[in-house]
This record gives C-alpha cells, sequence and structure tokens, in this order.
DNA sequence: GCCATTAACGCAAAGAATTTGCCTTTGCGA
DNA sequence: TCGCAAAGGCAAATTCTTTGCGTTAATGGC
C-alpha cells in the first residue's frame, strides 16, 4: 500500500468527498437508509469505485467513524490530575454514550479491520498521556495510564456497549477508585 | 411479540432449522461468504422469512452469536473465590479473544438491536454472581459483584475488542487487583 | 372436537445493490 | 516527454432484498 493521499492527487479527493457525503448522509437520515449507491450519487463516484476502495459500507462506515472519533482538542486543564481525569471522564463518557457516538463506536467495531478500533483506542490513550503528563509535571502522584485505561474507560466502554449507560456519578466514583488506587510518583 | 416458541410450534421448528444452518455455514466458510439465501437454502426455508423475522442478516447473526455465547456450564469450583475468579476469568478471556469468540461478540454488538447484547452481558454477570455467593458461604470475603465487572471483565473485553489480547499473566494481574481492592463480608 | 381468526410461511415478480470486465484517466518516475 | 501502474468510469451480469398475494398451521372460542 502506497497511501497515495498527497492533498492534490485524486485518490484524496475522492475518500475527501466520499468522506464528506457519508458525513452529510448520515446527519440527514437514518443510518440504516445510508446505501453506497446513494453515498456514490452525492459524492459525484460510481459506485464501483466505492466497492473497489472500501469493500462494503461497513468498513467505509468505519473508516469515516474513526475519523469523527478523533479528539479534536487536549483534554481541559482543570487544575489537578484528578480534576482533569474527573472532567475529561465525564465528557468522554457523554458523548461516547450519546446516540451517534454509540453509532460511531458500533461502526468502528463492526468493521472486519480490527485497525479502526485500535486507533480509536490509542486517541483515547493519548488523552491520558496528556493528562498524566500534566501531572506529573506538576509533582503530583498519578496512576499508570495502563490502570486508567483499565480502570476508568474499559467499564465506561463496557457499561455503554452493553446497555447500561453510565452516569456521572457512577464516572466520579471511577475516577476516585483509580486516582486511590494505583497512585505513585 | 408473543414469542410463539413452543417446542412443538412451527415458528420454533424454522429458528431451529436457520441458526442451526448458520452454525453449519460458519463452521465451514468464512463470515463475510454467509448470506441469507445460503442459510434459506440450507435451513429449508425460503429468503424472505429470513427477512421478514430477523430483518437483516446482522440480526441473524447476533441471534445466534448472543445463543452460542451462554455460558455451558456453571465456573469451576477451585476451593476459593480467588482461585474461582481466576480460573474463570483466564478461561473466559481466551474463549472470548479467539477468532470465532471475537466474531460472535462483534456479531451481537453490531446488531442495531442492543438486547442482545445485554443479554450476553448478563450471562457474564450471572457467572460472577456463582462465584460470589459460593465465596460467601464458604465466609469468604468478596468483592461486590459490581466491581468485579468494572474491574475484570470491563478490562478483559475493552482490550479484546480495541485491539489488544490480554494474556494470562495480565488477567492475574487483574483478579489479584480486584480481590484486593474491594474486599468485603 | 370443530370452526373462525390470525400470524407465519412459500412463491414469484419487481426493485435495488454488488460484482466484474474493459476501457480511460491520472499521477508518478524514468 | 513518455511509459507504467494504480485508480476511476461505465455498463452488463449477477445476486440480494423487498413486497403482494395466496396458502398453511397454530390458537382460542364454542
Amino acid at each position: 500500500m502506497k497511501e497515495n493521499l498527497r492533498p492534490g492527487g485524486r485518490s484524496a479527493r475522492v475518500q475527501a468527498s466520499v468522506h464528506k457525503a457519508v458525513r452529510e448522509l448520515l446527519a440527514e437520515m437514518s443510518r440504516t437508509d445510508v446505501t453506497i449507491p446513494l453515498i456514490a450519487g452525492k459524492a459525484g463516484v460510481t459506485p464501483s469505485t466505492i466497492y473497489r476502495r472500501w469493500g462494503d459500507l461497513q468498513e467505509l462506515l468505519a473508516d469515516v467513524a474513526v475519523e469523527r472519533l478523533r479528539p479534536d482538542m487536549q483534554p481541559i486543564d482543570a487544575g489537578s490530575g484528578k480534576a482533569d481525569l474527573e472532567a475529561w471522564a465525564e465528557q468522554y463518557a457523554e458523548e461516547m454514550s450519546s446516540g451517534p457516538g454509540r453509532e460511531m463506536i458500533r461502526d468502528v467495531l463492526a468493521a472486519q479491520t480490527g485497525e479502526n478500533a485500535c486507533k480509536c483506542c490509542e486517541y483515547t490513550r493519548q488523552q491520558i498521556v496528556v493528562i498524566a503528563d500534566r501531572a506529573k509535571v506538576r509533582g503530583e502522584i498519578f496512576p499508570e495510564v495502563d490502570l486508567v485505561m483499565d480502570q476508568l474507560v474499559a467499564p465506561i466502554m463496557y457499561r455503554i456497549l452493553f446497555g447500561d449507560v453510565p452516569d456521572s456519578a457512577r464516572v466520579r466514583d471511577l475516577v476516585t477508585r483509580v486516582m486511590s488506587a494505583g497512585g505513585r510518583a
């Protein structure tokens, strides 16, 4: 794979217009009504182009979803590691358990390629790393990033995926627990 | 929904033969090659029957997957709460991270109906409850079931879903942590 | 036990999506 | 500039999905 995605390339243009078409269609109709011929029409390409590049609708949706799941900013600085983590976790839980959030996660996980799911996990991890680094610079005690992934991110995501939306109180509990459980310099 | 599934009913027969056909087809070919007409042919029904009952392939696969994810036995008794949990968690992680295991989870999560995912989570929870009850009968200290779900099951599942297969050592660490973290009578 | 009711299925035709072969265009490097 | 290789357009063939209508099987009242 050569990943011919230089800004001016034809591949890049096609990808951009197809992604844009998907985002617009998802915004204006139900996910189950979106089809590849529809996307192709809106994007100004032929369906066969999409089939050849993405294989099927599932993969295309996963591709678009993972892009939308990329954080668009650093976690806000709330003054301390715990406050940072609390603020971040609440926002994360809220975004991910919203209708569109759940659909994006589903799209990412439903794709055959595990690659997109990895990316998605990596984005989250990076956010935690930023918070952890900030805490370390302040000289605070902060748990290992892996511990936060296991004890905070994983439970939030598990509940969202398996039917039970976590509320703010529970998220705060999780934060408190992870902060007291594995702290170290 | 009336759930006309008495053993002798026609609905029950159709469901059984369709499920069986799906299981057999999944065993002998790739998931992406399985189609509804194929299943219908093998099950001895017409495709329209399947479309009307399940809606699409995704829902049917989810239906079959959740059935296969139902535990077929109680967690083994290894002598103590911690040993029970360790044995159970290792087996769970292994089954779920195997190729077929991952596919079943994906199928369940990819379906639009969250119902199947809930069931799946409930099955797991029940297994933990059994282990917890057994520990309590023995007079042992054992953590709350919710805590075990958050700190053991969720991390295992998160890693499986988002690309990183947990090995035995990590599973044991998780068990140790949850046993020491939240123990109570 | 028999008949009316209704939900589910089979069949087949119509409609929509997917695959594929072949040709053209585009971007890249010699 | 030219040739090469990768990607896209087009259209035909195939396959899947939807739907209307008639039939069958299970259920409940009598």
